[in-house]
DNA sequence: GTAATAGTGAGACTGAGTATCATGTGGAGA
DNA sequence: TCTCCACATGATACTCAGTCTCACTATTAC
């Protein structure tokens, strides 16, 4: 760090493809089997670093599952959205803020306390999941 | 478990006692702490369980942490609401649903997606925080 | 009191994530 | 094209949260 670039190495290639063959959320752990599955040498550590490469660059989002677990989902950079996950399919959409900002306000006004940062996750169902298994 | 009622035992009473004694949020391995620095014995796994037992009566509820961590927050039962945390002295006060539902009815209506479930954690400085070393 | 059983706690285990450090390599500049 | 070196890698050890097991204990119903 220190310098502005970071370098594109293979295993980080690697990495970036491991995602992009990804549809829904995803540990750092699912990339991990992946490459197994694929017999492709990659280290754990490097794994790790890469996913918090992409985080801090805004390619991925990291997550928490109502499991607890940690997740990350690829999404698009520069404007705030937040994501709602497939409960069935793991499947991940974005959706614009939704007026939240302005309920924000809101409750800095009634309660003086300032609100720095937000984190909002939805879970539900697809509209695919809905038709496939519509009770 | 299967029958209604849970026992009242003394670690569950030491561990309520322990989460009483808190003012912000906290973790399992901070009430473990507490515990040690009073020198009082409870078993690790008593703990977690304690804390999950409260977490289903909803007495505590489980966030998660900007860092990733897993922490409890103690709360007041039969209503949604959210919590706002203090980053600098960890203090929670909750909030109440501030017309979230609307957004999430239109976000339905737009996307097609059911949602079932959501995670709102807004994190900040509190009032006396922002008093004590204002810039 | 007694019995049934839920709860406990010591300790082993698991799995995510981090730290260390010797080795490898991308890419800037010569 | 070559050289150099800071950054990146990966093997490995480590930490830490949380779970599991199982023999033992204590609560509660009777």
């Amino acid at each position: 760090m220190g310098r502005a670039g970071y370098r594109l190495t293979e295993p980080r290639r690697v990495v970036a493809e491991l995602v992009a063959r990804r549809t829904g959320h995803f540990t750092a752990n699912d990339l991990l089997e992946d490459a197994q599955a694929r017999d492709i040498e990659i280290g754990r550590a490097t794994v790790f670093r890469a996913l918090d490469l992409f985080a801090e660059l805004d390619v991925l989002e990291r997550i928490d599952l109502p499991t607890g677990d940690h997740a990350y989902v690829p999404c698009l950079p520069e404007h705030h959205h937040h994501h709602i996950v497939c409960d069935t399919c793991g499947r991940v959409t974005e959706v614009e803020d939704l007026g939240l900002g302005v309920a924000i306000d809101q409750i800095e006004r009634r309660t003086g306390w300032e609100v720095q940062t937000h984190r909002l996750e939805l879970f539900g169902r697809c509209p695919t999941c809905q038709s496939s298994r519509d009770d």
